[in-house]
DNA sequence: TGTTAGCACTCATTGCCGTCGAGTGCTAAC
DNA sequence: GTTAGCACTCGACGGCAATGAGTGCTAACA
């Protein structure tokens, strides 16, 4: 399991090369581009130790090399040093994001652009689910005859909302002091303690204006539902179409159908991930991504974990990658304290 | 300009043809496939005659013949009938709409992912801003010290916000006294009505809390400027994929690249659009979408103009793309009385 | 024993025909 | 005005040889 100084030269050229140019390596080539002190035909001899012990694959007798997944996966955790990037790319992400604290929506958003543009591969976040965040605030607005809005904002500044129907003989004096009676029995416990059962006992108290606050009970026990989604960002998907492995439209539309609906980018995340850089290549990823690597790391974000990462080809320069993550996950970490 | 009937009957044939295989259509194919009572000879002459009057053209001499965008122009403006889609797919529309109907974003998502899904090209759907709206309700929410949320809702149920820094003294009750006063001043006017130079003459009529009210102002120049802003709604990317025009990963990246920022499309859709349904072809587009090609209507929503339609390309089924924008279109209109 | 030079072998790629067939334009006959 | 016939065009396809990159093996060398 354990290579040679010279094997490892030989393997690390092998996997620069064939990540530069997505050609299968021959052995003049390796010697010429990294002057090594031996022959092709010495090398030719390594590369065949290698092929077999399942480091390199060669896609025809008279091809070159190219790296086998395992061949990755070696490089990845016994060879490999992050890449940093520079100070002042850095310095202007975090511009971006003082600039934008005021709307996390916009911030995320802004720190996804950036980690696919820097890598030129397709980047993720995923936001976690606001279970823990803290009830603040409940509003009843009376918006039209027989319409109002339930508003609910938590102590993180989110908001969410929803439509219920009222009767049509309630004026803005009721709605509001229903939504007192609501923030006196809500106030300030966190989301996930707000479960339905309590929320069926509260309805079974009232007795007034039983309408109203049925519809805002059943509101509110939607919005409780939709906070346990996390959420997905994506950007840079047309990075893609710089990949010459996508140049396979079968490929391509497998990928871009992944990222059309939400749920499914989501699902095929490698699972259990934990603060550090975690690598995943290829075939050990779900069926749907056998043909992609992903670079992800997590973050904590009010005690629950979000993650964040990119998503590219099995031939992706992992060192750049992984060093990126990093970084910019360093930069969230910071940014949540 | 005008065209007898048989050489109507003969550039039908080619379009339908066409559009179905993508492939230069033959004198014989015409003369085999819509059975007509003359001979392939005499459809070649009449070909012929087309091609010179800019109708047809011809990939290369020993081909048969395609539309030219000018035929297809001849086609939609002299020939189409559009074609109805049958009433229960409509029917479904409408069952998932009065579902959704609490929320408009999912409604618009809906309509959108329905329109793509049906005439499998590309749909979008412009939400007009919201400059009429009017102005129904504002709140100043304690957040966390030193922090608090600045809420605007219209009388549609929409729904701005910001956070704004506030000194840390102030409290939850001077929050609400000042958002008492926010609302009396802004009572039920519209949006559009509410400039900077209002909200300049308010800053200066006001000396109490100036921070508070200094930063919620801000905020809710913000939330104006926003609200100016339309936004895009695009569903059905993918089925993009299976037009044999983008095969060429050079039109796939371009079109793509025209959907990735939000801006870029809505620019480029043809401008003018009525309620009518109208179609541009091809190079009648910018040159961005210079070989797709819009079916687009509009509708009203609240006095604004909204947009709707699919993009296809140039080889489209302009008579079911046509139909089905139309119904869905009256459909969204209905749902706007 | 490890390294290297030499050489035969493999195989994808490229370019070059020749054939095939779909489709045309033209002409002459109906 | 319509049609049949025919020569012509041109892309698509398949076979074939040349090319060249790269390999594996062997024998000689240090």
């Amino acid at each position: 399991m354990t290579l040679d100084e010279r094997k490892r030269k030989i393997l690390q050229s092998i996997i620069k090369d064939y990540v530069a140019t997505a050609e299968p390596v021959g052995s003049r080539a390796v010697v010429r581009k990294h002057d090594l002190k031996i022959s092709a035909a010495t090398v030719r001899n390594e590369m065949a130790d290698l092929e077999e012990m399942g480091y390199l694959e060669q896609p025809h007798t008279s091809a070159g090399r190219i790296p086998s997944e395992q061949g990755f996966r070696y490089y990845v955790d016994c060879m490999m040093e992050n890449e940093h990037l520079p100070e002042e790319q850095l310095e202007d992400l975090k511009q971006a994001i003082t600039e934008h604290v005021r709307d996390l929506d916009q911030v995320i958003a802004h720190v996804a652009q950036f980690l696919s543009q820097i890598t030129r591969y397709t980047a993720f976040i995923v936001v976690p689910s606001i279970h823990a965040s803290q009830f603040r605030y409940l509003q009843l607005i009376h918006l039209n005859p027989g319409e109002a809005l339930v508003l609910l904002v938590t102590n993180l500044g989110l908001i969410m909302h929803r439509r219920i129907d009222i009767p049509p003989n309630i004026t803005e004096e009721d709605l509001e002091s229903i939504g007192k009676l609501f923030n006196q029995v809500f106030a300030r416990r966190r989301l996930d303690a707000l479960r339905h059962t309590d929320l069926q006992a509260l309805k079974e108290e009232l007795h007034q204006r039983r309408r109203v606050i049925d519809n805002a009970l059943d509101a509110i026990d939607l919005l409780l539902q939709d906070s346990h989604e996390e959420r997905v960002v994506i950007s840079g998907v047309l990075n893609m179409l710089n990949e010459p492995e996508f140049k396979d439209l079968e490929k391509l539309r497998r990928f871009l159908h992944l990222l059309e609906e939400e749920g499914a980018i989501k699902n095929n995340l490698p699972q259990g991930v934990g603060e550090n850089v975690n690598i995943s290549i290829g075939s050990e990823n779900s069926e749907e991504m056998k043909d992609m690597s992903v670079v992800i790391a997590g973050y904590r974000s009010f005690g629950e974990m979000g993650k964040i990462g990119v998503i590219g080809p099995v031939r992706m320069e992992y060192w750049r990658a992984a060093g990126t993550v990093e970084a910019v996950r360093n930069i969230i970490k910071e940014m949540f304290q």
